[in-house]
DNA sequence: CTCCTGACCTGAGTGC
DNA sequence: TGCACTCAGGTCAGGA
């Protein structure tokens, strides 16, 4: 599912209930995700208190009291699902945090992901930038640090499509395939121009393009294709302002030339022929 | 370095 | 109904 407007998404959910909250019980049902989860994680956690989440690219990371992070990734498939009725398991449900929130309210925070591509780790607040999944990210697609002049080093040497460049995490962080193809059919840029081939005014647009679709997609709570759901249920309604993503043989908006579908680095790719230059 | 492939998993859809 | 096959929002390890 989640690229990062969707973990934006579930991590906005996520903060309504957990901040401040008491983290009254962990149960976990299957250790082995994408890595296998610490099996101390269940003790570290319980009888702590939440603190407000925060987003690095795709990743969710929910700080305690006693100075643990709690890391979320959803990988392809992964969901938040956040109830406050007594809960019933259901296929696919790894984990469970009860929390109480200052209020008293509680909730169940289930973590449910059919094909395990997810993970979810404890560390110290210390090691964050040090965590092997943390320490090679890139600019933060929605950051000010997302500029030309720090990009421009980092793209100079490569030779690859700019569409296969666009979803290097390690270049920048958060945007994935569905994105990657919107983007650059908002930005008029052809998916498989060469990197390092675009003028400062092409990745100015894809800057700006990056953000304006991203935003977007946030305030609609994510693009729904097959799992994504927000944390209540809800669906992500960007999926009917998508452009391009899954639109093979239907109409460009802008000449009404056909929308193409062709593999990139064997993921999909929709475009433009014709507006993209 | 950069780039490409295969691997990790389950489920939905398609065609015979 | 069954089976074989393809594809899916991610990302790492290993090798060229």
């Amino acid at each position: 599912m989640p690229e990062l407007p969707e973990v934006e998404t579930v991590r906005l959910a996520i903060s309504e209930v957990v901040n401040k909250a008491l983290i009254e019980k962990v149960d976990i049902f299957r250790y082995d995700l994408r890595w296998k989860i610490k099996h101390d994680l269940k003790n570290n956690l319980e009888k702590d208190f939440f603190k407000t989440p925060f987003r690095l690219g795709k990743y969710i990371l929910i700080p305690t009291n006693k100075d643990n992070v709690l890391l979320i990734h959803l990988g392809m498939s992964g969901q938040i699902k956040i109830q406050n009725k007594k809960y019933k398991k259901t296929k696919h449900d790894h984990l469970n945090i009860l929390v109480k929130t200052q209020c008293n309210l509680t909730y169940t925070i289930t973590y449910n992901d059919p094909r395990r591509f997810g993970f979810i780790d404890l560390l110290k607040k210390k090691d964050i930038h040090k965590h092997f999944l943390l320490n090679k990210l890139g600019f933060e697609a929605l950051s000010k640090e997302l500029t030309i002049n720090n990009l421009k080093p980092l793209l100079k040497n490569r030779t690859k499509s700019i569409k296969n460049t666009l979803i290097d995490q390690t270049v920048i962080a958060g945007i994935g395939n569905i994105y990657a193809s919107e983007i650059l059919y908002k930005a008029k840029i052809h998916p498989f121009r060469s990197t390092n081939s675009l003028s400062d005014i092409d990745l100015k647009t894809i800057i700006k393009a990056c953000r304006f679709i991203l935003k977007k997609a946030i305030k609609l709570g994510g693009t729904t294709i097959k799992n994504h759901a927000q944390p209540d249920g809800k669906l992500g309604y960007f999926k009917q302002k998508l452009k391009v993503y899954g639109k093979a043989g239907e109409k460009c908006f802008s000449c009404k030339n056909n929308i193409i579908n062709s593999s990139i680095a064997k993921r999909s790719t929709y475009y433009c022929d014709n507006c993209q230059m």
